[in-house]
DNA sequence: GGCGATAAGGTACGGTACGTATCGTATCTA
DNA sequence: TAGATACGATACGTACCGTACCTTATCGCC
């Protein structure tokens, strides 16, 4: 041994140690530039301690992105529909951030499908229940149509939002938050909600 | 020099090799598993022919996908307007491939932010255009109202397809082109074309 | 037909990162 | 206090990167 006398971190030390190193490395060189190698040089551990923990630098960024995020819902979402839909959007862009679509792309240009589809839910299941809050209290409220809508149309709106994140925000464009609820989003929900013809 | 006596390969016979060597690469081993010394072994060439074609892999990757495709449209597209929509994105998923989807994955990953728009654009700037073609056939046979679908509607409808591509087709499940088409597509451009209220 | 420019073909190199094996020992648990 | 755990550290063989270098087939030109 050199140097050192060889002090350990206990407890989550050594585990916040990596998941900072991960964030830090990510945000320096881009996922492309993510290492095994620079992340435990960065967090002073080595390479063995962290294939202990994540088999791949996938799991070792998805670890530490998740762990980064609390879900707190971007407002209270009590206005009317189309704010709620602007403030939901506009508030996922801004949590997900410009490090994390970087991240986002790369990992699922490297995992198998099933992480794909995983990593593809868990950016935005949380998403997905608060579009259906805002859903809910809308059709009490009479701003919708009184048929719920229907799963796909839920779901067409998460991949709008997605797509927004990946291809617009994340290729460098500003995101057409309001353009997109009003032209697109809105429609759709009042023709898909409307009472039975 | 060991072996072969060094017989040269003249006008595009040697691209033609490198592409298929790619595509080859790319449907064994996967995008992450490209490598230039991979192809350049499989094209029977070496490392500096690749370099001084391409600059880094994705390039190679994009090269060859595009010079695999032939653009013909999936269908005539005089049918009623579900039946186009439901030909174009089949159709569109087809032509893609899952090989097209994983590397559409893994370039996307590590290019710029630049390139992301590049390639976004390259994939569905074809079809965006047939599309426009069904909904003008589409209006002026009266299956929608007489007003242009919005901008924003025909590259949400892009988006919508990009994402059946990338997260449900990529990841392995069956795509449920014809439940998109009814329950979100069609209601949207129904609710988008209408004569001004 | 010979002659120079171009670029293919081939080899080799230093560098980085991978993924794993091994070892000593600090730290925790019982 | 004894044993299990796993951190910290080093080292190794392999793969690939990106580039430099050299030889020589092929083409355009006189």
């Amino acid at each position: 041994m050199t140097g050192t006398p060889a002090r350990r971190r206990r407890a989550g030390e050594l585990e916040s140690a990596i998941r900072v190193a991960v964030l830090d490395e990510l945000h320096e060189r881009g996922y492309p530039g993510l290492t095994f190698e620079g992340v435990a040089r960065r967090a002073g551990t080595s390479k063995p301690v962290l294939y202990r923990r994540y088999p791949t630098r996938a799991a070792m960024a998805i670890d530490a992105f998740v762990s980064s995020r609390v879900a707190t819902p971007p407002a209270d979402f009590a206005g009317p529909l189309r704010e709620d839909l602007v403030a939901l959007i506009s508030g996922m862009l801004m949590r997900v951030g410009a490090d994390g679509v970087a991240t986002f792309r790369g990992v699922i240009g490297e995992v198998d499908d099933a992480t794909v589809a995983r990593v593809g839910a868990l950016v935005m299941s949380q998403v997905e229940g608060w579009l259906g809050g805002i859903l809910d209290r809308a059709r009490e409220a009479g701003e919708l149509g009184p048929t719920p809508a229907p799963a796909r149309v839920v779901r067409a709106i998460v991949a709008l939002m997605r797509n927004e994140v990946l291809f617009v925000f994340g290729a460098g464009q500003a995101p057409d938050v309001e353009g997109i609820v009003d032209d697109v989003i809105v429609p759709l929900l009042r023709a898909t909600t409307a009472s039975p013809r």
